[in-house]
DNA sequence: CATGCCGTGTGACTTTGTCACGGAAGAAGA
DNA sequence: TCTTCTTCCGTGACAAAGTCACACGGCATG
């Protein structure tokens, strides 16, 4: 079974209220359609690109990938977002640049490069909001540009508890490992400074597990 | 004396030939001016946005400047290009976050804010342009992601030898600071990681000066 | 219970960044 | 010409971060 477009457009609508002004006709076009992506799937640079994709559930990942297979994490996209450096890619005809993970099993509309160019052109709403989602990551891009280069580790590990607790849990369930890729380190260096932290009793660790997170202990270390 | 855009237009179109399919009725307006940017003006975050701000002659610098003072250089504007970060401000109503410096005198067609909204609107190909812009940033934003977190210093140096002789000179008048500055690393490093290379022979330092630079033997250290 | 994998801890070493100098080249002025 | 000053460069000592190699323990699986 296929999940149909028209059956989704409520929700389609819901998350991107900017597709509101395109017209039935579009909407009855077969080639616009609604595909599943797998967990774990990767995408390499360069894929994809006959289709402009909007994600309605799921999350994916955007990351570069060293040679020696470090990672860094660049952003994520979820549902109501789009990925704009394949945006850019459509729209400018340059390379991507990126890969691509999705973390959990995504719901997307697909459109075809050719029709989303048109969408672009004659809907203004979705042209800005487009726009505005490209402007969003690359401010994002700086900002971590901004603190790979000037801010220290602890600092960067800091940060990330403190935004992961930001909903009030104080556990996290994470591998030293994971939050090395997220931030382009190495795993040895997040086990240090983890220790260090426990050791200032700012947070307990356990296999797979980080606990009793104090963030106002993190405050400390948070840079600028 | 100001220079009038009137008589500045066929220059103009010739850097900016999407702009061609705006009316006289636009060039006309007393709002869209020519201005004198001065050398080694600063700009901070945030300012300038009442205006949007294509270059016609001159180099614009974009950095990001840490709070102990170190820099790194994103890229640069040059006549005929516009400030990406920019234009996403301007577009998307966010903040800039990034700071400016004029490095050669420019001579820049400043638009106000709402106008240039309303050419974006109106106008296809300028709104193409602008697009690829974004985008040709958002890539290159990428990439030096990806060569601050994997590269190696001797990797970074020995490209940007290798780019900035990629016109045939063997020479350069450059200060090791300055090549820090567009790294984003230490002084001290960059002259280490120089001497190391005069040391191999492959190039020979004096003081503001980097000359018989070898590009083959520059090859070898390049990364990917 | 045995096996194997995965996550973690650790030490030794290399690379990169920081700090504090000092010294030399060139410009400007007397 | 000599003096003074600024800018640029070199260096050593140290701190921070990344790399490499390996060991150990928890946990799942058969």
């Amino acid at each position: 079974m296929t999940l149909s477009v028209q059956a989704e457009l409520p929700r389609i609508l819901e998350l991107f209220p900017s597709l509101a002004e395109i017209g039935p006709e579009n909407w009855g076009r077969e080639d616009v359609v609604l595909i599943e992506l797998p967990p774990n799937h990767l995408v390499q640079e360069g894929q994809l690109l006959d289709y402009a994709v909007l994600l309605l559930d799921g999350t994916i990942r955007m990351f570069k990938i060293s040679p020696g297979g470090r990672e860094i994490t660049l952003y994520r996209i979820q549902g109501g977002e789009c990925c704009p450096l394949m945006m850019t890619s459509i729209l400018g005809e340059s390379e991507y640049e990126a890969s691509a993970c999705i973390e959990k099993p995504s719901l997307a509309l697909a459109i075809p490069s050719g029709l989303f160019r048109e969408w672009m052109d004659r809907y203004r709403g979705f042209r800005q909001y487009i726009f505005k989602m490209v402007g969003k990551r690359l401010i994002l891009m700086s900002n971590l540009l901004d603190s790979i280069n000037f801010k220290t580790i602890p600092g960067r590990v800091a940060e990330f508890l403190y935004e992961q607790t930001a909903s009030g849990a104080d556990t996290l369930a994470l591998t030293h490992d994971a939050i090395a890729t997220e931030l382009g380190t190495a795993r040895e260096v997040i086990s240090r400074t983890l220790k260090s932290f426990e050791k200032e009793g700012i947070l307990a660790l356990t296999r797979g597990r980080i606990a009793e997170i104090k963030r106002d202990e993190l405050e400390r270390y948070l840079e600028y």
